[in-house]
This record gives C-alpha cells, sequence and structure tokens, in this order.
DNA sequence: GATGAATTGTTGTCGCGGCAAGCGAAGCTA
DNA sequence: TAGCTTCGCTTGCCGCGACAACAATTCATC
C-alpha cells in the first residue's frame, strides 16, 4: 500500500465529503435498526432476509444463494435463520437434488410478517433518505453508488432486479 | 406513520437507488475494520476516536465531548477508552473543574500509532470510494450527504472542521 | 470406483455495541 | 446545609456478527 498514484491524503473537499459520507454510514443502520427492532422485533438484516425470500418464486431461495444476494457470510444467515425458524417465520428443508444443500422458505407467518412491516420501514426510508432528496439528488445516489460498489461488489452479487 | 404526503413504497428509480446506497452501507463499514484490523489492531472506531483526539489541542478532550463528535454513545465510548488505555494509547484523567468529568488524552504512544496507521487507511478509502469518483461525484457525494445529515445528525455533532 | 479436493451448512467461541442500572459529583431549592 | 434532581461516566448483561473448526456431500481425476 501506500504506493498508489493518488496523494497520501485528502485534499479538503474530499474530506470533508468523506466524512459526512462516514457519518451517514455510520448513523443510517442505527435508525433502521431501531425502527424495525421497535415496532416489528427484527434487525435491519432480519428484514432484508425475509423481504429477499418474499421476491423469490414459491418464496423459497437456497442458503447460500441468499447469503450472497443479502451480501451476508453463510454463518451469519445460518444464525439468523436459527432464530426466525424459531419463531416460525421461515422453514429450511434439506434441497433433493443437491443433498449438502438446504432450501429456506418464507412461512405464512412470515409473508404476514413482512406484510404488516414493510410500510412503517418504508416510512422511516422516506423520511431519514428519500424524501429529503429531489428527483436529479436520487439519480445522482445512485450514480455514485453504482460506481462504488464496482469496488465494493464487482461480482453484483446484490443487483437482484432492476 | 404510514400517514405521509408520500406513497407506500419506491417507484423504480427510488428503489433501485436505495437498494445500491444500502448496499455500499452494509459492505462499506466490513470493508474499513477489515484493513484496520488486519494492519493496526484496530477498529474503524477506534480509529476515529484516535484521529479526533489527535486533531484536539493538546490533543485532549472531554469524554461526552469525545463522544458527541465521534456520534457514539457514552457507554460505548467508555468501553473503546478502556480497551484503548489498557493498551497504552490514551489516557484518562478526572477533570479539575469538573470532577465528574474525564479528559481522555492521546499518549505518544498512541499519537505514533495514528501517523503509523493513516496511510494505509486512507489508501482504502481512496482505493474505495475517493479514486472511483470524479470531482464532480465528489461534490455530488458530498452535497446529497449533507442534506441527508439535516435529518441524522441535526445538530452538526459531527460537523466538526469543513 | 477410489481417493483427494472443493462445496454447503452448522456450531462454538469471542469481541463489539446497545441498553439499563448504578455511582459519585454538581446544582438547585429552601 | 439538607435533600432532591440532574449530569457525567462506568459497569454488567445480552444479542449480533466474524472467524475458525467441523461434518456431510459432491465433484474431479486417475
Amino acid at each position: 500500500m501506500a504506493a498508489s498514484g493518488s496523494p497520501t491524503w485528502l485534499d479538503g473537499g474530499e474530506a470533508t465529503a468523506w466524512r459526512r459520507f462516514i457519518a451517514v454510514v455510520e448513523l443510517l443502520p442505527g435508525i433502521l435498526d431501531a425502527q424495525l427492532r421497535r415496532d416489528a422485533g427484527l434487525t435491519h438484516f432480519d428484514y432484508i432476509v425475509l423481504t429477499t425470500l418474499s421476491e423469490a418464486t414459491d418464496h423459497t431461495l437456497r442458503m447460500s444463494r441468499l447469503a450472497r444476494e443479502t451480501n451476508a457470510t453463510l454463518p451469519r444467515l445460518s444464525h439468523v435463520a436459527s432464530r426466525l425458524e424459531k419463531r416460525g417465520l421461515v422453514e429450511r428443508v434439506a434441497s433433493d437434488d443437491d443433498r449438502r444443500a438446504t432450501d429456506i422458505t418464507l412461512t405464512e407467518t412470515g409473508w404476514a410478517k413482512v406484510v404488516a412491516t414493510a410500510p412503517g420501514h418504508v416510512d422511516t426510508v422516506r423520511a431519514n433518505v428519500i424524501d429529503l432528496l429531489d428527483p436529479e439528488d436520487i439519480a445522482d445516489l445512485d450514480r455514485l453508488m453504482a460506481k462504488i460498489l464496482v469496488r465494493l461488489d464487482p461480482d453484483h452479487r446484490m443487483a437482484g432486479r432492476g
């Protein structure tokens, strides 16, 4: 490291932008977690898992695929799945075609949970981010995050649809 | 909630931008933590604490003030300070003018740690964010994050300098 | 097909952060 | 100065996530 063509420190404009960016990155997860935990007893990651399943065909995905799409390690997803399964929100069954694999499915209860939880979450997202930005800002945000994801997520694991 | 003037869900452009934004918000902290932990045995938050102290006069701040500037709760900062103190990177002394208060100071060792750690961290920041964006992008990023921080950090606690 | 390597998940341990409770100091009221 | 409240910080407990070790299956190569 420390041998790139770029200067070793950030200039004024870069430093300010970085500080603000980091502040948002540190603060936002807490906001999302707090609302979901308070209103639904879910982590933000729990919510992402449930909604990702809700968008899959048959409300089912292979564990490894779900891990990739939610940007989680397999151990993390396994732990989360255990908790959600205990609460009856998902079910896991060994796959037929590959007996190493496990398919995880959203239960009816889990689907109802998603439906009940989504509006409040969306309100939080709007109140803290989306509604603070005008359409041009949204386009800029999309463009910037896409550029950064080229590095952070080179395989487009989180591409999903859209 | 659920009674704002905005629609209850996100339209296509908003949804895509939000997904990408959330992906970055989830992935970036791990990148920063991993590099700092590997190369310096520090959390990103540890690093923020140390650098914030390094920019303060006399390398000293009151705990409550440091907590505000680093966006931490007091318990969190207290835990972190204990660990850093055990490693000899900071010192805590009871304040004179208010004997409830504690002043935390960067030691010589701590200062050396910051100096040794900063270049690698900056390289990581550049490689994963800054150098992927052109000057206009940086300006856009700054503008967008400032807008969001109006909500997330209304008191401008993290304003610092700049 | 037999053996070694790679893939898929689970489990165990540990560290960090949130929250609530606690403690001492300072301020406030009379 | 007595008593109550507020402030500043610390501590303890618990949950989540990372990492490593492990078990089970499948694939690859010969």
